[in-house]
DNA sequence: TTTATTAATGACTTAACAGTCATTAATTAT
DNA sequence: ATAATTAATGACTGTTAAGTCATTAATAAA
């Protein structure tokens, strides 16, 4: 009896115990992120995570051999990818270096601060010292190649008599950092806080705004 | 037979289940921050924390009735103060704003950055969405009263026409954004991969200059 | 259609840990 | 010295969730 009316509606949902091997590893990763950002490494449930993606946790061992290997590949699906195209723009790049570090800025904006990927580095830091190995990870790929294009950028700058001559280091910390504070501010105290957002519309272009009149030569304008 | 032994060394390690009702909860708060700092909220052993004060689990319920008022007790006896304390200086001083705001920012240096208090914020924003009325009660007690702290003092300078002006809110933002940065990083990254750490010594330094320099109205040096 | 293969399941095992409470012993009062 | 008080203990309970594996059934091969 109750068979003849699920099969008029059968058509969108998918069956149970479907068997979709290539399909599999992809949907997992995007619940995984989805709990991963909500909840953070340790509290994430697999059980949740299985579910989200339509399977159950048994399911998520035969691709996975552990929730650390399940976070790894997250990572490296997202965030890895977008340092590459930054490394990219700045090999191409003909303009003033102005716009080319106005264009990386908000390449970056865009490609990571404002996607899903976004709470990912907030789970890295939060989590570093309970799974240096992931820390390691991410340093070694994300971090440190975001900082060294950064450096470039910037050196280029003081090169051509654009921009005053900064502490390259420390001015690569201070413009990394406000990106960094709005992603991990949006993705905790704002979600839990409501009244506590930033206003994100204009963020980006105070931030353009403050970084290059930090950046100019004193005495100019532009 | 042991016993004649043991007492030979007794002098200073302190006798177990020494009763010290007085002591205990500063030294248990103590140990909270350190074990917080290093494993995080969820992950914080209550065991650990006990053990780290000398004592053992069923004490730390004497004295606080959960985990999470223990967590309170810590943020409240080293953050609260802090803002306090800026506030204080914010109503007496009588300097210029640029000089005002280089001396609050220094005194958080100081009194947060440079403490061991300076992983909890990490912590907060790590696990605001698991526990939410943690990330309230530090939305509350820390973050509006800092930020409305540094409000006053741009309001201030754009008001006497040493800074220009600049978005008010967003700027707060990329003013506290270095420091956050660097508390965050050197709790999770730093302490995992070695040579990731950032230079100290000048960074507040460069901070300062770096922050001061966007202000200034263009076509001044000073 | 029948058989073989293997993707998917979910009940089960195990471990960790927050919080409880009856018992023990250090300290104080008598 | 003895009794009364209460700080401290640690064994215990309950819960949650990672990871396993024998069973089930969807698909492919014969």
């Amino acid at each position: 009896m109750p068979e003849a009316y699920a099969i008029s509606q059968e058509v969108v949902v998918p069956h149970r115990r479907e068997r979709r091997k290539d399909a599999r590893p992809g949907e997992l990763i995007d619940a995984a992120i989805d709990v991963f950002a909500e909840r953070g490494f340790a509290a994430a449930r697999l059980d949740d995570i299985a579910q989200r993606a339509g399977v159950t946790k048994g399911t998520v061992y035969l691709y996975f051999s552990s929730k650390e290997e399940l976070f790894e590949a997250a990572v490296r699906q997202t965030l890895m990818s977008s340092i590459a195209h930054g490394q990219s723009v700045l090999r191409d790049f003909q303009g003033s270096t102005t716009e080319l570090l106005e264009s990386v800025l908000r390449g970056w904006w865009h490609g990571v601060v404002r996607t899903k990927a976004a709470p990912l580095a907030k789970l890295i830091f939060a989590e570093a010292t309970n799974f240096p190995e992931l820390a390691c990870f991410y340093h070694e790929n994300v971090i440190e190649p975001g900082r060294r294009l950064l450096a470039r950028i910037l050196e280029r700058g003081i090169a051509s008599g654009e921009f005053r001559d900064v502490t390259v280091n420390h001015t690569v910390s201070f413009v990394i950092a406000p990106f960094l504070y709005l992603q991990f501010y949006e993705h905790s105290i704002a979600m839990v806080v409501p009244a506590a957002s930033v206003e994100t519309e204009s963020f980006l272009d105070s931030l353009i705004d403050y970084v290059l009149a930090s950046l100019a030569i004193r005495g100019r304008t532009t």
